[in-house]
RNA sequence: CGGGGUGUAGUAUAUCGGUAGUAUCCGUGUUUUGGGAACACGAGGGCCGGGUUCGAUUCCCGGCACCCCGACCA
């Protein structure tokens, strides 16, 4: 894409309403819009992002048996009051709203019982166990006090996936398989390195939840991190006992700020008891469904991935999500620079490299600079009359401060090593 | 929901009970192009409602919005 046609501008000033680093440098950088407290619009670099974020965890859904729909946003009153969710008093945050006729129905907060209820008319025997279903969601809450940007917002985007079991060894051989393909999301989504399998409370159905926790000071819970194991234990279950039953030494254990960017839950019969979501074994006797629910807030963890990993210049997006890989500037209107450059923007798009083409002819080469840093592309390509008469194009990872300069075979070379 | 703070051009800010200033951004022109170029000219502003006052953007009251801390949540 060229940037001349990018209709998002970067802006010098940070936004005097934002303080968290997430907001300030998304919005800097034209990624998201602001449109109230918690509520922000994804502008078309922000899309990217998301969408990239989006196709991961749809392989990694889809790898394990997941089955990909769309769920209804508004949800049926008569639904909720069968798992006993829809009173103010349960549940605080609804949005709701009155139709014409005079009936009430609420914004999606969450998604239990919207997939249960489908399941209801597809769910008969246990022929048709298990079934796994998921969907990409707008989900509503009105939360008293939304802050820290993108991290936590009265509208958002997530994930939800639930699984519907026989029993309940078939479900623990499913949250297993979903625990690895969350350890491959948050790899795959560059933030696996600070991301800890976090052990936190379980409810009726099963001793502990568990979280996917993000080292970061702005994080909102506190967890105790055993390094050499790689697992964490949420303050809300730090106990002796706890500490006993998962072998681990409290001489061990850091405490650290975190985020939760992903959890998994053992619903048991929780929600499938009330909504008489039940199949006939072979013998006939009705039995309830064993449910478990594995959320993933994806604004939420591109706001994560920006606070982890940005530096003084701005963003530093990881290849895998970043919404080009590629950001190419010409510094000069020298017609040489101008005439190799459009043809290597034109390979790129033939390779199916994806690029962000900064043919900005009234830009200085400092703006173009810092502009491009504060994006945070991975790989950076300048071209001009001093890379041309070295021979060839500058390249430069944005996580290192030096180029070089390289043929465009060798380019390529790179780029195709690197993909 | 408790506590604290802030509302001035698109953005970021200053001053002031008496014609609202600066930077950036935007438009026009000339010169520039390897780390946010220079000059000239131009356009653009006081959250809403009420009160005090000769006069309110400024002071007072109410509302709304936004931010931060706490409680609560992905």
């Amino acid at each position: 894409m060229r940037q001349t046609q990018l209709f998002t501008k970067t802006k010098k000033e940070s936004p005097a309403d934002e303080v968290s680093l997430n907001a300030e440098l998304l919005i800097k950088a034209g990624f998201i819009n602001k449109e109230m407290a918690g509520v922000y619009s994804y502008l078309p670099l922000g899309l990217r992002v998301i969408k990239k974020i989006e196709d991961i965890i749809r392989e990694e859904m889809n790898a394990i048996g997941g089955q990909e729909m769309k769920t209804s946003v508004m949800q049926n009153k008569e639904v909720w009051e069968k798992s006993g969710r829809w009173s103010d008093e349960v549940v605080d945050n609804w949005f709701k709203t009155t139709l014409k006729n005079g009936g009430e129905v609420g914004l999606s907060f969450t998604n239990e019982e919207a997939h249960a209820n489908i399941m209801k008319q597809y769910i008969n025997s246990y022929k048709d166990l298990p079934v796994y279903s998921y969907d990409f969601k707008d989900i509503f809450r009105n939360e008293t006090r939304s802050k820290s940007g993108i991290l936590r917002g009265r509208e958002f985007y997530w994930k939800a996936l639930y699984s519907f079991s026989k029993n309940e060894e078939e479900h623990n051989k499913f949250y297993e398989k979903a625990k690895e393909a969350y350890k491959n999301i948050f790899k795959r989504v560059g933030i696996g390195h600070l991301t800890y399998l976090t052990f936190a409370s379980g409810g009726t159905f099963s001793k502990f939840s568990h979280e996917f926790q993000t080292l970061t000071s702005v994080g909102e819970d506190t967890i105790y991190l055993d390094e050499n194991k790689g697992i964490a234990i949420n303050k809300e279950v730090y106990t002796d006992e706890v500490l006993e039953s998962l072998d681990v030494k409290k001489e061990e254990l850091v405490e650290n700020k975190s985020i939760e960017v992903g959890n998994i839950f053992s619903l048991g019969t929780k929600f499938s008891a009330p909504l008489n979501l039940k199949y006939k074994n072979e013998n006939g006797e009705e039995i309830e469904v064993v449910m478990g629910s594995y959320g993933i807030g994806l604004s939420r963890l591109m706001g994560t991935v920006v606070e982890v990993l940005s530096d003084d210049k701005g963003i530093i997006w990881p290849d895998n999500i970043a919404p080009f890989k590629v950001h190419l500037l010409t510094l000069g209107k020298d017609e040489n620079v101008v005439i190799r450059a459009e043809e290597i923007y034109k390979e790129f798009i033939e390779k199916g490299i994806e690029v962000l083409f900064d043919d900005r002819d009234d830009v200085s080469a400092g703006e173009k600079f810092a502009d491009s840093d504060l994006i945070g592309i991975p790989y950076r390509v300048v071209v001009s009359k001093r890379s041309l008469s070295d021979g060839g194009y500058e390249i430069k990872k944005r996580i290192e401060p030096n180029g070089k300069i390289l043929t465009k075979d060798d380019l390529f070379d790179l780029l195709k090593a690197n993909s």
